[in-house]
DNA sequence: CCCTCGTGTTGCGTAATTCGCACATGCAGC
DNA sequence: GCTGCATGTGCGAATTACGCAACACGAGGG
């Protein structure tokens, strides 16, 4: 048995990070800081300056607000994307997922409660969704998350329902937990997850999971498309689609070859 | 006058973001951590438990290392890349570049002592020079370095030169302080900067900088390619197209029109 | 099979570090 | 110019983080 871990996390460093997440999502200022993390002021600045001093942020001369160093955090994800270059070794199959569907394919990976798109391919229609990497979105109303959550062992997928804030973006989210732990059910049991205007009102996005060499879940492959050329009829023949090439992705990383 | 600035910086804060840009450079355990900043290891881990349970590191379940999260830091990646979103600014002026020399093109800006590369157009033709996005080189070795640092005051570049480690990385590094001022004054008085194979044996570059609308140079746009291409013939021809588009990248961004 | 060595992890007391208060300074707007 | 408001900076108090020491565990050797 492990040994059962540490509770007591450093104070400064959590803090810290805690600044510098703010000014990921914008322009901050010491009072800011201060008043969101209910410490004081002059504890907020001395935080934003050594974040500055270490180069993660930047300070505006005029108006003395702190802002997120770009260079920096490029330079951060250049350090992680060659650690794991998941557009080389899933670029081919977002370019067949793509090709085979005619929309937008996107790979993402689970970081807290969001997907993280970490790899796409756009769609060549006039019309096609796209976003930037990177972008987060909550698992419970999107197709990647969806397919996620419902690949975790079942006392666990019901613990996180539970507790977690379904927040709604367009009429159709799913916001009643009890009906996300059944809709999860069927995701389970189909083997791939649907969104269905739960985020975007006009987009449709299904995705299915991706295995590594232990059929542990990963990382989740879909597509997105507006609901014009996605359409219920069609639903169930992309879905295929999506579970074949997830199916490959999972065999080139070596998943034990499963059903189908 | 603006008060001088702070001294004392925030220690934990401090450790603990070395801690994870260690942990970006590979895997790393507390008592590597402990060692190289001359901490307890007890120190080290609790720094190292603190970045994971805020989801910055990841720790295998068997060997106890401890990792970089990647899809926590494509998610800080996304937050600055919309923030400022230089493909979308840059994009037609990389393609424009590449497609004039045939070459790959590039942009970077400066972080601490290094270039990073934050946009970039690969060139098409079977033998180009492609390194990913985020990359960081030395300012003292590429041409998109030296034409940032040819922009300073003289002042600062003398210091700058005085002061820096000019690591050799092949037989043309130039690693004499003197002769790398000798060679910035040149740099500044032809508008542009070569890398003569001073980075990658067979490689040669060339850049120029980009002012914004104070005049300020705040990025260096260039081309990369072999010396096969781009030959001591070639290279003026080479350096008046990279100097121009350069030029038109920063009326873009509002520089006020100069020379030429 | 035991013994040792090295390392991750945790408890604990001390002391250094950090925190909050108070104030100086600068800036915008009546 | 005076007033409100925010940044930036000493300073003393005490919380916090640090290092020490110990435990658990696994690897490797005798």
């Amino acid at each position: 048995m492990p040994p059962r871990r540490g509770q007591q996390l450093v104070q400064s460093l959590e803090r810290g990070l805690a600044a510098l997440e703010m000014a990921l999502d914008g322009n901050v200022r010491p009072s800011h800081v201060a008043e969101a993390l209910g410490i004081d002021r002059s504890t907020a600045y001395r935080l934003l300056y050594t974040l500055m001093a270490k180069g993660y942020l930047l300070q505006d001369e005029r108006t003395r607000e702190f802002t997120s160093n770009p260079a920096k955090f490029f330079q951060l994800y250049g350090k992680v994307a060659t650690l794991l270059d998941w557009s080389d070794v899933a670029g081919d199959f977002l370019t067949r997922l793509r090709d085979q569907s005619g929309e937008t394919a996107n790979l993402g990976v689970r970081q807290a409660n969001n997907v993280i798109y970490i790899a796409h391919k756009p769609g060549q229609a006039a019309l096609s969704v796209n976003f930037a990497l990177g972008t987060s979105r909550p698992l419970h109303c999107s197709a990647l998350g969806k397919a996620l959550l419902a690949a975790q062992p079942d006392a666990v997928t019901a613990e996180w329902v539970a507790s977690a804030a379904l927040t709604s973006y367009t009429a159709k989210t799913i916001t009643a937990p009890s009906r996300l732990k059944r809709h999860l059910e069927r995701v389970r049991v189909d083997g791939y997850a649907v969104d269905d205007e739960e985020t975007f009102a006009g987009v449709r996005c299904i995705a299915a999971p991706i295995h590594d060499h232990r059929a542990q879940v990963i990382a989740a492959l879909g597509i997105s498309g507006p609901t014009t050329r996605i359409t219920h009829e069609q639903l169930p023949h992309f879905a295929e689609t999506v579970m074949q090439v997830a199916a490959q992705l999972s065999a080139e990383l070596g998943a034990p070859v499963a059903e189908l």
